[in-house]
Parts: structure tokens; sequence; C-alpha cells
DNA sequence: ATAGGCCTGACG
DNA sequence: CGTCAGGCCTAT
């Protein structure tokens, strides 16, 4: 489930109770969480004794930065259905541990503990020493480079606007739900042609992304299904979503919203307000 | 580009 | 029972 505004969420809200300190242990117990890294093993001995030097975010994926041996980081994914648990201390973290779906445990050296809850595993760990080779993502949505000129070069693409848009290497962070509501706002119809945006569509488009991130992560995610923060508190961007999950009359037009499949994927558009 | 697979759980 | 789910990889 989680987008980049739920993965910032819990970012900031465990960055003050990680960073500076050290991983006394982690455990993983679930072997199909491990995929890039040779085995839960190998992951456990690398983090272990490290210190977190920083906590990063890039795309969906939450980066803790170990110091030594040199530039080694520890990254997590959170699939569909993951989510961080902060425990303050450790009776709360063994007793979240007898939950069948806990399959991470990061024990700090200050009697904190940091689980990760995955009921469909579709979610990841693993370690890289050159982690932005690995992930191989596109830009940062909210970083200061992201521009309009910018979205167009990696929108070149014959593919639809909102296959590419959920492209990872073309621009990290974006998931199902914003980039509907993106669409919705920017008045682009999903199934347009990547590379037949206007310069005045891109514009639109660019502002709507940034405009929709930055408003959801104010907002501390969307919680629909399941997701929680890492205090286990809902978010409240499902609320202003504007497209998302809506059937029935468009509130700005009035026409009927259209439920298709694009790229895969459960898609809203309102026919009226997009092309 | 699309379907299927990976998984569990919620809901009709 | 079937369908769907905020992700992503693979094979066709």
């Amino acid at each position: 489930m989680p987008e980049l505004p739920e993965v910032e969420t819990i970012r900031r809200d465990i960055e003050p109770h990680t960073v500076g300190r050290t991983i006394r242990s982690l455990r993983v117990n679930e072997r199909r969480m491990v995929r890039r890294s040779p085995s839960p093993a190998s992951v456990e001995t690398a983090a272990t004794g490290q210190h977190i030097v920083a906590l990063d975010r890039r795309g969906k994926f939450l980066l803790f930065r170990l110091a030594e041996p040199n530039g080694i980081t520890l990254a997590l994914h959170f699939g569909m259905s993951g989510a961080a648990i902060y425990c303050p201390d450790l009776k709360m973290a063994t007793e979240h541990s007898e939950d069948r779906h806990v399959h991470v445990r990061m024990e700090l050296d200050n009697n904190t503990a940091l689980l990760v809850r995955d009921p469909r595993m579709f979610g990841e760990i693993f370690i890289s020493e050159d982690i932005e080779s690995t992930l191989n993502l596109g830009p940062e949505p909210l970083s200061k480079e992201f521009s309009a000129e910018l979205l167009k070069q990696r929108l070149q693409s014959r593919a639809s606007v909102k296959g590419a848009l959920l492209d990872q290497r073309r621009i990290a962070g974006l998931g199902n739900i914003y980039v509907d509501e993106s669409l919705f706002i920017a008045g682009l119809h999903p199934l347009r042609k990547a590379d037949s945006l206007t310069g005045e569509d891109l514009k639109r488009l660019h502002a709507a992304i940034v405009g929709v991130l930055r408003q959801a992560i104010e907002n501390r995610g969307s919680t629909i299904g399941t997701y929680m923060d890492a205090y286990g508190e809902k978010g409240s961007m499902q609320d202003s979503h504007q497209i998302y999950g809506h059937e029935g009359k468009c509130d700005r037009c009035g026409d009927e919203i259209k439920r298709i499949k694009v790229a895969g994927r459960s898609s809203f558009y309102c026919a009226g307000c997009q092309k």
C-alpha cells in the first residue's frame, strides 16, 4: 500500500528514534522478504552492530544509512501490505512479535525496536553497498530538480501516461492512488500516450503531482484499507481524494466517473474532466 | 502491452 | 464461493 507520502510519513516519524542509534540486533524470520540479498542471515549480519547515521527515503524505499564499513544501506520496501511498527520498549516489541505477520525485528541500543509487519509479504528487506545503482529509480518528484521539463523527458514513452507514471524508473514514488489523483487534477485521461502531452499538459501534470504529494504528506498519507503509520495511526488523505475510489458523479462536472483497467491497475477517471 | 504470479485478508 | 487490494517481477 504505501506510496511515497506514506513512506515519507513513516520516515519522519521514526527518524528521531533511529538516527544516532546502534542496531543491537536484526531478526528477519521470513526468507521470502529477502530477494536481493543472499539470505536473511546475510542481512542480519551486515546490520547488526551498525550505527544508523541517517534515515532517508528514495521513492517507496526507506533507507537506513549505516556507518562503516563503507556506505552500506539497509533498505526496506513495504509492498502492498507492509507497515512499520515503532516500539518504545521491548515489552511491546515482544508482544507484537507473536503476530505471525511480523517478519522483521530491529532492536536498538536504547531498548526500543522497530518491527515490520507484512501479511502479503510483497515487501522486501535487503542490504546494498551502492543503493542508488541497486534501486535504479527515476528522479524524486519532491526534489528541486523535478521540473515540468524533466517530467517531459521522463515521459518520452509510447505507453499510456498512467503506465509511464507508475514506472519507478521514470519517476520514483508514485503508485496507483496518487497517479489517479494527479491525472484528475491535471485533467488528463489515463490512457493518453505519455509522449503526446503538450507543454501545457506537462505543466499542469507537474504541478498536480507535486501538489498532491505535498498535501498527502501533510495529511500523513491515505488510509483506505489497512495503512497505518509507525505509531499505528491512520492517515487522513483519503478524505481529500477527488477521484480514486469514487463512484457515481464527478464533483467538478457532474459526469459519470468511470473505472477501467490501465497498466493492469484499477483506474478511476472522469471523461468530462480528463482528456 | 497484457496476463499471470507472488501472498493474505476483507467483503459481497 | 469469487473479487479485489496502495506493488512489482516474469514471460508471452
